[in-house]
DNA sequence: GACTTAAATGAGACCGGTCTCAATTTGAGG
DNA sequence: CCTCAAATTGAGACCGGTCTCATTTAAGTC
């Protein structure tokens, strides 16, 4: 039926050259056109329901407004407020968002990373890449990384929570709680269990306590979060069982959080007054659980938003140069969300 | 420096025209090329780091091979399984997707679908679009909707979560189980509620029970999960502290089961012994929540699934004709998943 | 070997914008 | 009214593929 209309025929029904019609829809500021001849051209433009092209835009201008963003899971219960923050703040920029999933797979990574370079996008976000990726595997486009472990971060500007300061927290809040027999469950990429080990180590070095490796606990690491969530459990019940058992855990993540919660019940241990748990991740899952989950809140949304704009602003000073700018790195702070599942320590726990 | 190679590098390199190279890369299967021949092109285009350009294959065949998707909220906890439904579907047809938010926001929701066009999507999927949008204000191309009580089902293909179905599955285990008196909490978007308390009047209706109007309680509507979760929370603790309370309470999605859960606890009361819960969604805080909930699946991922193979079939057969083909209707079926929150009703719950 | 048909290749227009550069118009100043 | 720089406008190449159609080459057939 009748064509979608191109800036041609706006033009034509506007009595304007190509040229000027052109110059109306610009993104570019600097292009002057008479008031009049504005008006004249947006009318024409509304009659024929024109809307720009921006395939054949992009064509010459080597723009096409689209960023790429690679993630795990889009699943997996951190992803969605980050995305949020990243596409909150690429709308005001003009910019539109395609998500990929690489499921942990470095050859599904690869191919994700093609599509990025055959859509010509015009930024790219990473939100954790396999450590054995080279940067000269990936698109040379400006990129952000949201992760600081890794070996591309000595090439790449990066966004990164500052998990070990949130892990200090928590266990700052747990001791001045009175706790001093605090548990650690471990769970995630070996890079989060180290990172959060030494945190601990660093922690109960400095108040000047001695670590008891049994209070430690490591859940292998499963794609599926209700796997991880069924292993914790039993890892859980162990470290609850014992005799010896702490007065409170800290749970590097929020799924072991929960399934401490879960765990606890179940033996008829209650919480708080039995045991404190500390949670991280701040999931959703958190606040509606019983009691609701003290949580470490990684900020997700706000590691979006900082790098999209980041990027961003990549893309508007590096075009043309010939090489990657110095990389300069970000931190995003944690919080400590205080609910229900902590309290003092009692007389009858330290057994 | 050295920029990108484009196709035509690529076929002087391997010493053919540019059609013939073309033809390596056509999506096209009916392409004769001689083996020879495109040994040749594929180990061209390999040393030179060939990637085809897709804004410049779009612009002359007009598919884009992306794909549009208009959702409320991604960080709506009902949004990632249903986005990556569709993401895998796509994959497989080489196919990406581009994930819009609108807020409940009509203006928003008219800024994506600009947007859309704009960007000359192969195809839209529109998760619940806004009543009062109309027909002629979407993008002309292949479109799939995924609520069936929309307006634009008259013209659209639909798919759609069986609810009703869903609801009588729950209402009808709890009977099973023996409980006669169901409170029923509703929440969510009007169409939501009529469309579930209609169910539930049905199944009544089939038991030969009588309805009784205060165990039915109306969660309004609010955009942020959390907030939801806090007005359900004063309304549950009316009806569970009612000497009249119910035996059981269905809950039409899973943030209001949750809530049940965590008053209930606050209350004293103890699930499932004193009172059976049923949730609606599966959420993963269902899972986690101390009991585990009970809940009817809505299998938003296979909706995802069902609706991306929809949308890419449409898109191969409407090709060129001038006016949308007559929509069809498809439905999937929700499942109970039985967890820890029913029990058989028992002497002390009927007072 | 000549003839017919199918397979493979090449030429060049075309998609709908952007971009550069030249041409035209406008406005201030004298 | 004339001059000159600045503001507008127009012309047309160009981006990197796809698509159509003509041409060349290969494969059968008798």
């Amino acid at each position: 039926m009748e064509k979608t209309p191109t800036l041609v025929d706006v033009a034509n029904l506007a009595g304007t050259s190509k040229s000027t019609a052109a110059r109306v829809f610009s993104r570019n500021k600097s292009t002057n056109v008479k008031e009049e001849t504005k008006v004249r051209v947006v009318e024409a433009a509304q009659r024929l329901g024109y809307e720009p092209n921006r395939q054949a835009a992009s064509l010459r201008s080597k723009k096409t407004y689209l960023i790429g963003l690679c993630v795990h899971d889009i699943t997996n219960p951190s992803s969605p407020s980050l995305i949020r923050g990243i596409q909150d703040e690429l709308e005001l920029r003009g910019y539109d968002l395609v998500v990929f999933n690489n499921d942990w797979d470095p050859i599904k990574e690869k191919r994700n990373l093609q599509a990025v370079t055959r859509n010509q996008f015009d930024g790219l976000i990473l939100s954790s890449p396999s450590q054995d990726l080279s940067i000269d595997e990936l698109p040379n486009i400006p990129t952000v990384l949201l992760t600081g472990d890794n070996k591309l971060a000595r090439f790449l500007n990066t966004i990164n929570t500052d998990t070990a300061g949130g892990v200090k927290e928590a266990l700052n809040y747990l001791y001045s709680l009175g706790h001093r027999r605090i548990g650690l469950l471990l769970g995630g990429s070996v890079s989060q269990i180290t990172n959060r080990s030494q945190a601990y180590y660093d922690f109960y070095h400095e108040a000047g306590l001695k670590v008891e490796e049994s209070l430690i606990a490591n859940v292998p690491f499963k794609v599926r979060a209700s796997e991880t969530f069924e292993l914790a459990k039993e890892l859980i019940r162990r470290i609850v069982r014992d005799t010896n058992k702490p007065t409170a855990i800290f749970a590097s993540n929020d799924i072991l959080g929960l399934a401490t919660l879960q765990i606890a019940q179940s033996e008829g241990i209650s919480i708080p007054e039995d045991l404190s748990v500390v949670g991280m991740d701040e999931l959703f899952s958190a606040e509606t659980a019983s009691p609701p989950l003290t949580s470490v809140f990684k900020r997700r949304f706000e590691v979006g938003k900082r790098a999209a704009s980041n990027l961003i602003e990549q893309i508007q000073f590096w075009s043309g140069s010939p090489s990657r700018p110095v990389p300069k790195h970000e931190v995003v702070k944690c919080s400590l969300i205080i609910r229900g599942s902590c309290a003092p320590i009692s007389k009858n726990m330290t057994a």
